[in-house]
RNA sequence: GGAUUCUUAGCUCAGUUGGUUAGAGCACCUGCCUUACAAGCAGGGGGUCACAGGUUCGAGUCCUGUAGAGUCCACCA
């Protein structure tokens, strides 16, 4: 039996155990068509917020969805735990940076530290109810992982698509590594527009320039004019000396200046932002580097070498002030690019890198970007307008320590890489030594290991290579080229995605997924993102699943459209807790009445339990193809309409019938029994791909014809009823309107009514005489009269029996 | 500046391919302790569907424009 009531905290522990204990989740291939899922590891940097739950709910509902449509299902959950996240919550909790704690003990305390926190992203993934199989989860720093991910690196190599080459590159010198640019984040900040006097060597003639960072005046390697701008344009190929740094430098024509934009002349320099290093390659501009790669000015520079970079700005400016040169100074916001990891403004740098080319094949991924199914369809754009508007090869080295090492040696002598073999991997070229014992180019013999770190998306751009245990034996490359769907939030369709597909498109020149289901965001409040720095985010997860129990808190999640973003709410929240309440005690007074009940084929059902059938055929099918379409929300949605609709017309009309065999027969009776017993079953099926546990709880107990509900299939009914369809709905119409006569008396709705005249068409009054005593008894109806008409329907008559009220 | 989504009841949101009087929950008001459920049931009030045009027999739904908001991207000398 059903307890009274419902106690979610005690069944959610005692099912989560269940399922663990018999491998309900776990992925074994067989005949079944697979369905796979590309889930994001989430990055192990210190907290789970309420939008990864809002989005890995989504996620999980769809594996449940399939898993009830007969597929077999391998989604396997991952930890991002490489690379600079880690190492930064690393030395957050260290309170020191990586290079005062060394190379070998920080690459341990970053190994502890992930592992301390994947067990809490474990277990509160878990107490969400996700459905992956834990035994084939996968983390990003793994032996295995790092061996896929430098098989990955020296496949590309062989193919041409990866490079070592001395180039700019985008460069924090806060994290002091490079990085890519997809890692940027641009930031609104406050500081001054400088307008500084320059003068021509030939005939000293005065020109402004605006510039907000005076500080790179000594990096100035030339002068640019737009040669159409009238004012200027007579200054090209004279020469400009720098105030205060005393330097001359050639004036030169460019159409990328614009007129209107400061003051119309241009100071380039090596290198300020992407302009300048065009302009660089361009041309062929010497190199005048003047920052250190934390964030100083280089010794060499007179008088400010040593300086932070913001403080070589005020001094110059100061200087520049002194010797009057400055005209005026505005105030100015713009906007800058920082590094998404620390927040800091970023600069350029130029050192040898690894890159991998995604320049010249934008055309190939925007192919590979037709071929997926994009859910919702609009974030195909986004996809589109990133690979579109790409600029630079990705730079995947980083100058850090806790990530994939690069399979490479250096010849000490000539500089040559010296690959790993394929039968060293995983290698680690710092304890490590190459195969060979000279460089195949020059002889020497002596080997300097790389060591800089892979990018931490270069290791989960290979999540499908890393399930598909890409190149090792066994592997599932045949079930899972392609994957079947690949799930994420919209702001890492650039990064994620983008170079998932890249990979994919290098290393087998496919597509790596069917399907892209893009989730939106939650927001703290309406028009307001959730961000970290803002601290306000109003839950913490753990909180939510001790307040409402985890159906609920997936209730919330499963409710809006695809990729929309949502406002977490306590009345969503809420809702949900009345809708499981519902159908806790729907399925208390179906049970109720199942304990005679012996599911047998049946065919004679009666009227209203044809209705009901119908409706909820219909209903399901709309239901089945919404999610079909990833669209969980709108399917919650739907189902949820159905089921209050079944509990206050149905169970209201049919509850009579069940409780007095004596009265209605027991025909009538086993077909109200069959038809709950039916339906009840669908709904806890369909409802279990939201509420695993309040489901399951419910099967266990009432049907239990399999292990676990959640390894039944869903199988849609083929009745035929769309007459009684119909005609139902106008009886709950009648109903509905009786009912609202009672309410506007003031009396109960099991007062007596007399006599009742209808004016009915025929369709309807047919329908009535075939249903009466359910319609009479629902209604408590003594005298009922129908008058046939034509067409619609009213009533003429109502005379309640207030006698008998009480 | 480019792309994209959105604007529906006081609040939070639904509204399949255009089809009669625009829906739900919360809040508010009224009635009802009815043998599953008062965390309930029955009912009620409340909307020029942002605004302006257009297509159509018919527009919340399609098209164009305007205003506002979100997100992504770019610019940022």
């Amino acid at each position: 039996m059903l307890d009274k009531k419902y106690n979610a905290e005690e069944k959610e522990n005692k099912w989560l155990n269940y399922w663990k204990e018999n491998g309900i989740y776990n992925f074994k291939p067989d005949q079944r068509e697979v369905f796979s899922i590309d889930t994001p590891p989430p990055t192990v940097n210190g907290k789970i917020h309420i939008g990864h739950i809002f989005s890995y709910s989504q996620t999980e509902m769809i594996a449940r969805y399939k898993r009830l449509r007969g597929f077999n299902i391998f989604y396997p959950f991952g930890f991002d735990d490489n690379g600079l996240p880690s190492e930064r919550l690393v030395e957050k909790e260290q309170g020191k940076k990586a290079h005062e704690i060394g190379r070998e003990e920080f690459s341990k305390l970053c190994y502890e530290t992930t592992d301390k926190y994947e067990e809490e992203f474990q277990e509160l993934f878990s107490k969400m109810g996700v459905s992956t199989d834990w035994n084939i989860h996968y983390k990003t720093v793994s032996p295995s992982t790092i061996k896929i991910s430098q098989r990955s690196f020296l496949d590309l190599i062989n193919k041409g698509h990866c490079y070592h080459k001395e180039s700019p590159a985008l460069w924090c010198n806060e994290c002091l590594t490079s990085i890519a640019q997809a890692e940027l984040e641009t930031k609104t900040i406050k500081t001054t527009f400088n307008y500084v006097n320059f003068k021509t060597v030939e005939d000293g003639e005065e020109f402004t320039i605006a510039t907000t960072r005076p500080e790179l005046l000594p990096a100035i390697v030339c002068v640019f004019v737009n040669p159409n701008d009238e004012k200027h344009n007579h200054l090209i190929g004279k020469t400009a000396h720098i105030p205060v740094i005393d330097v001359e430098v050639p004036i030169m024509a460019d159409e990328k200046v614009a007129i209107d934009k400061g003051t119309g002349v241009v100071m380039c320099c090596t290198f300020g932002d992407q302009t300048d290093i065009e302009w660089w390659k361009k041309y062929n501009l010497p190199l005048k580097y003047i920052f250190t790669d934390n964030g100083r000015i280089i010794e060499s520079v007179a008088n400010y070498g040593g300086m932070k970079i913001k403080e070589a700005r005020k001094q110059i400016l100061e200087d520049l002030q002194a010797g009057g040169f400055v005209v005026k100074i505005e105030e100015l916001e713009h906007e800058v690019q920082t590094h998404e990891r620390c927040g800091k403004e970023v600069e350029y740098s130029v050192m040898k890198q690894w890159f991998i080319d995604t320049m010249n094949h934008k055309d190939d991924f925007i192919k590979i970007g037709n071929e997926i199914k994009w859910h919702p369809d609009h974030m195909h754009n986004r996809y589109n307008e990133w690979v579109e508007n790409i600029m630079w090869d990705w730079c995947i080295s980083r100058q850090r320590y806790f990530g994939v090492p690069f399979p490479v040696w250096y010849c000490k002598d000539c500089g040559e890489p010296i690959f790993a073999t394929e039968e060293q991997l995983p290698v680690n070229p710092l304890t490590d030594k190459p195969v060979v014992d000279k460089c195949p180019k020059c002889s020497c013999t002596e080997f300097v290991p790389e060591t800089d770190v892979m990018d931490t998306w270069a290791t989960s751009s290979v999540t499908p290579l890393i399930n598909m245990k890409y190149g090792e034996k066994n592997n599932y490359e045949s079930i899972l080229k392609p994957m079947s769907l690949r799930t994420n939030a919209s702001e890492i369709i650039r990064t994620w995605d983008f170079y998932t597909i890249v990979k994919s498109f290098y290393h087998f020149g496919t597509r790596p997924w069917d399907n892209v289901m893009i989730s939106g965001f939650v927001m703290a409040n309406k028009g307001e993102k959730i961000s970290k720095s803002k601290g306000n985010s109003k839950v913490e997860p753990m909180d939510a699943i001790n307040q409402y129990s985890a159906d609920v808190v997936r209730y919330w999640a499963g409710t809006g459209r695809l990729g929309t973003d949502i406002v977490f709410s306590d009345e969503t929240l809420l809702r949900g807790k009345k809708l499981i309440n519902k159908i806790w005690n729907v399925s208390k007074f179906i049970e109720m009445h199942l304990v005679d009940y012996e599911d047998k084929e049946f065919n004679n059902y009666e009227y209203i339990d044809k209705w009901i059938l119908g409706k909820f055929q219909e209903m399901e099918n709309g239901f089945l193809k919404y999610l079909d379409e990833y669209e969980v929300g709108l399917a919650l949605n739907h189902l949820e309409k159905f089921f209050w609709n079944f509990c206050d017309n149905y169970i209201e009309i049919v509850k009579h019938r069940l409780y007095r065999p004596e009265e209605f027969g027991i025909e009538p009776r086993y077909s109200g029994q069959k038809t709950v017993y039916t339906i009840l079953y669908k709904l806890l099926q369909d409802f279990s791909i939201f509420f695993p546990f309040i489901t399951e709880e419910i099967y266990q107990e009432l049907y239990k014809d399999n292990k676990s509900i959640h390894l039944t299939e869903i199988k849609p009914l083929e009745f035929n009823f769309s007459k009684e369809m119909e005609s139902g709905d106008s009886i709950i119409d009648i109903i509905s309107q009786v009912r609202g006569q009672k309410t506007i008396n003031s009396v109960s709705l099991k007062t007596p009514v007399k006599d009742l005249k209808l004016s009915v068409n025929k369709d309807l009054k047919d329908a009535i005489e075939s249903s009466i005593k359910d319609f009479s008894a629902t209604l408590f109806i003594q005298n009922l009269e129908m008058n046939e008409v034509k067409n619609d329907y009213s009533i003429d008559n109502f005379e309640l029996d207030f006698d008998l009220k009480d």
